[in-house]
DNA sequence: ATGTTACGCGCACACCCGTACGGGTATCCG
DNA sequence: CGGATACCCGTACGGGTGTGCGCGTAACAT
C-alpha cells in the first residue's frame, strides 16, 4: 500500500468505543481554525503585551504604547495593524494622534481568561523549562 | 536624527499619566513569552483539537487520534511531539501502541478557559471574517 | 509656507512552522 | 525466525510571520 500514508497509517481502531466518543464531541477543523486563529493572536509577545496595557488604561496612542512597552514602535505598529484588522481594537483618531483601545466586541471570554487569569499562571510557573 | 527610529518615535509622552499606569501594571516581556509560547501551542487545529479529544476522552493512541480527528497520521504524530516536548501531555507505552493522555500538570486554567470555554466562543461567532 | 511630529504603508530580509517523505526501532503475529 | 504493525525521528521544502527600513501623508508649530 503506497498510496500517501497521511491517513492510512493502520485502517481499524485499537479502542473503537473512544475513537466513537471522540468523534462525537469532537470540534470542527471550522471551529478549530477560529479559534487557534484567535488565541493565534495572543501568540506573540507585543501583541499580547498591548492587549493587556489597553486592557488597563483602556486608551493609548502609538507612540505611548511604545514607550510604556520600551518595545520599537514598529514593532507595535505592525502589532496593532494585525489586532486592528483582527477586529480587536478600534483607533479613534484626534488630530495627528490615533488612541487605541480595546474594541467594544472584544471577545469577553478572552479578556477574562486569557488576558487577566492565565497572565497569573504565567507569573506562578513553578518549575518548566 | 539617524538612530535606530527604533524606539525612538518621539520621546515625550502625551499621556504620560497613563504611560506610568500602564507601565507599573505591565506584564513583563518574559511572562508576555511564556504567556505567547503556551498559547501558541493551541494556534493550530490540529494540536487544539487534540488536546480537546484527549480531554474528553482522557487516552488515546496516535492512530486511533488520527482516526478520529480524519487527519494525517503525521501531522498528529508532530502535533504530539511538540505538546509532549512541551510538557503537556504524557505518553503511557503499552506494547507498541503508545497511549497518550493530558499531563497531569496541565495547566487547569488553560483546560478550564480555552479549551472548554473557548470553543463554545467560537461555535457562536456573530460575525468576523 | 516650512519644518517637525505622529502614524500608516509597502518592501526586503531572516526566521520559524507545519507538511510530506524516507528511513529506523520495537513489538506482535503466524 | 520473517513480515507486518505502531510509532518515532531526521530531512527538505513551501509558506506564513515578525522586524527593520524608507517613504508618504496628515496635522501641528513657528
Amino acid at each position: 500500500m503506497s498510496e500517501h500514508r497521511s491517513a492510512g497509517g493502520h485502517s481499524h481502531p485499537v479502542d473503537a468505543e473512544r475513537v466513537e466518543a471522540a468523534r462525537q464531541r469532537l470540534i470542527s477543523p471550522e471551529d478549530a481554525a477560529r479559534l487557534s486563529s484567535l488565541l493565534g493572536l495572543l501568540a506573540d509577545p507585543v501583541r499580547a503585551r498591548i492587549l493587556y496595557a489597553l486592557d488597563t488604561v483602556e486608551e493609548l496612542c502609538v507612540g505611548d504604547l511604545a514607550l510604556a512597552l520600551e518595545a520599537s514602535e514598529d514593532s507595535v505598529g505592525y502589532g496593532l495593524r494585525i489586532l486592528r484588522t483582527a477586529g480587536l481594537v478600534t483607533g479613534r483618531k484626534a488630530g495627528r494622534i490615533v488612541y487605541y483601545r480595546l474594541a467594544d466586541d472584544f471577545p469577553q471570554p478572552l479578556r477574562e481568561h486569557c488576558l487577566r487569569r492565565l497572565v497569573e499562571l504565567t507569573r506562578a510557573p513553578l518549575d518548566e523549562d
